[in-house]
RNA sequence: UGCCGAAUUGUGUAAUGGUAGCACCUACGACUCUGACUCGUAUUGUCUAGGUUCGAAUCCUAGUUCGGCAGCCA
């Protein structure tokens, strides 16, 4: 592996390169371990990416691990749909494991420890465990079980796999030292008894592995070299050392690495919140396009490279940082720019007639379908005496830098004609229900009469085919300026003695954006309507749109991927 | 009051003792049959205080602030 040529692009890799360099390890080989209880969300993509990517950058394999060693909330839709994420984003996995594939083999690794003296089962309720680890400030105290004789213990933990106790009753401990300044090394929960049925396993089990049992051991049995995980693990890599050097399974111990996990501004990034927000019927699923689940933003129409480009851009460090939403959408309209083919329709309309045109006359209009990209054709685009506009395109008494329709103002109509505003109509309310405009004949798209100096152009659509359908527009799941409170757990108190006294939750279903969903009817061009789910259009003026699987025939529903940047808007709001 | 980490412009991330750079955002301008795209210009930064050094974001000392840890979750 010749990479003492190549650069390191981040902290994570200088350590990889250091380790091939001392010769720890002549390969690398990572893992993307997650436990199916839930579908990918942008923050495991991060990881993702750092697991696959590495693994791809050093010529080294990477393997899918399902870390399912809690059978209460996992699920095999999960398996299957965080499956077809990673195969989204354009990886293959070299090995498909399960964690539950190894139970028998964590098992006799757990019996040989008992063996050798260093676990042992604990009769203790959790609350008395919970007491008698001390706290963050106070020893523990050893268990009254904790010097039981080895043959005991032996027995106990078969019986334990056996069914003989209730739930909650016993468990397995390593026996490392209750007063270790690091909590989790005060003897680590190594087994529980549940009794909920596994996806998998089924009632085969009863006994499952804890997580800082199962995944230093797991990461070894599959000869993985780095362990790459979040933040959150820090503090838990002494504990990955102990396990992987009781157990003696490799010569070449993983080595576990700690990057910041990634956050985004005004989105919820936990899985516990996400099967909140599907489990409420706050969303409509898991893909929900308001969702940050991998398969929402597929849905939504987000490119699998626009994931690619924001995990680059957004690097890899060792502290905890939260991104700007602008960087995402910056990275989708780039990646929408040049493949999206464009169109028209009208979200909000305004009716627009063309006084000195002929009645009942159509003319078709050939119109690119992407400025910058000819070889993306034309296409034929009908024209008539009644059209739509954008209602937001007209103003009655327009403001200084309007340079859209106004009475007495000339605008041109995108591909088509130059009009100008002549009278307006309102209902007896006072809203504008109608423009009656006059269309300069000489100036169809194309011809020497176009060629003059018109400084708005807009998007429209012929009234007289336009086909019915619906725009859903998105917000950020979150209100503004909340989502640090939304994110944090619940805020904890202590006693004198450190011990949390009461979890005061802030229900982060408070910080919910009313307007994450707008809804609209608006009309747009037939061609748009016959389009396949799944498509993406850029909408002219209105944004990057993809075709909803909610589309009938009788109305096409279109999600808005992300919206053009507005310049006129900011003018506006000043 | 314990242990483990982290602090570079508004945000994210580079610089590994030698010119603090890049991207997004923002502002202004050019271009424009999308107020988009594109192009140009600009503002703003090394947590604090000492020290070492010709030279410190980087090394040392002491602080400050922030995050994580007391599941039979992962």
């Amino acid at each position: 592996m010749e990479n003492t040529e190549r650069k390191a692009a981040n902290f994570i890799e200088e350590f990889i390169d250091e380790d091939l360099k001392n010769g720890r390890f002549d390969h690398v080989r990572t893992r993307f371990p997650p436990e199916p209880n839930g579908y990918l969300h942008i923050g495991h993509a991060k990881a993702l990416c750092i697991d696959f990517g590495i693994a791809q950058k050093y010529g080294g394999k990477c393997n899918l691990r399902f870390d399912d060693t809690n059978p209460t909330k996992e699920d095999a839709a999960f398996v299957e749909g965080i499956q077809a994420d990673i195969e989204w984003l354009g990886y293959q996995w070299n090995e498909l494991h399960f964690a539950s594939d190894f139970f028998a083999r964590l098992y006799e690794i757990a019996c040989d420890m008992i063996r050798r003296g260093v676990a042992y089962v604990d009769d203790q309720t959790p609350e008395e465990m919970r007491v008698n680890r001390g706290t963050l400030t106070r020893p523990g105290v050893n268990s009254p079980y904790r010097d039981r004789s080895v043959e005991e213990n032996l027995d106990l933990f078969e019986r334990m796999k056996k069914g003989e106790f209730e739930e909650g009753s016993r468990v397995l401990r390593a026996k490392i030292d209750m007063s270790a300044p690091n909590v989790l090394l005060r003897d680590p929960t190594m087994y529980r008894i549940n009794r909920h049925p596994h996806h998998r396993t089924g009632t085969e089990w009863c006994i499952y592995p804890m997580y800082d049992f199962q995944h230093p051991l797991q990461d070894a049995i599959e000869g993985i070299t780095h362990s790459l995980c979040s933040l959150e693990y820090e503090i838990h890599r002494p504990l990955y050392d102990w396990f992987v050097a009781q157990a003696h399974i490799t010569e070449q111990p993983p080595r576990q690495i700690e990057f910041a996990r990634l956050n985004i501004e005004r989105t919820v990034m936990s899985k516990r919140y996400l099967r909140r927000l599907v489990e409420e019927n706050v969303v409509s699923g898991w893909d929900d396009p308001r969702m940050p689940t991998l398969v929402a933003m597929r849905r939504r129409g987000y490119p699998a490279s626009a994931i690619h480009d924001f995990m680059s851009r957004v690097g890899v460090a060792k502290s905890d940082s939260t991104v700007e939403g602008n960087l995402l959408d910056h990275c989708v309209r780039e990646a929408l720019a040049d493949t999206a083919p464009r169109a028209m329709a009208v979200l909000n309309p305004l009716k627009v007639t063309l006084i000195n045109w002929p009645e009942g006359q159509t003319d078709e209009l050939e119109i690119e379908n992407h400025p910058d990209h000819p070889e993306m054709g034309t296409r034929k685009v009908p024209f008539g005496r009644e059209l739509w506009i954008e209602r937001e395109d007209f103003m009655e008494e327009p403001v200084k830098k309007f340079f859209r329709l106004a009475p007495g103002k000339e605008v041109r109509l995108k591909g088509a004609y130059i009009i100008r505003c002549e009278e307006f109509v309102k209902d007896e309310s006072g809203n504008v229900i109608e423009l009656k405009c006059s269309v300069d004949l000489n100036s169809r798209s194309g011809s020497e009469g176009a060629n003059r100096k018109v400084k708005g152009t807009l998007h429209w659509v012929n009234a007289e085919n336009a086909v019915p359908f619906e725009a859903r527009l998105y917000e950020p799941i979150l209100s503004e300026e909340d989502e640090i409170a939304a994110e944090a757990s619940a805020e904890q108190e202590l006693d004198e003695d450190g011990k949390v006294v009461e979890a005061a939750p802030v229900d982060f279903m408070d910080k919910l954006n009313p307007n994450s969903l707008q809804v609209v009817k608006g009309w747009c061009e037939p061609f748009i309507a016959q389009s396949e789910v799944g498509a993406k259009f850029q909408f002219l003026r209105m944004g990057y749109f993809c075709k909803d699987k909610d589309s009938s025939d009788a109305l096409p529903v279109f999600n808005r991927t992300v919206a053009l940047k507005d310049s006129w808007a900011k003018e506006a709001k000043k």
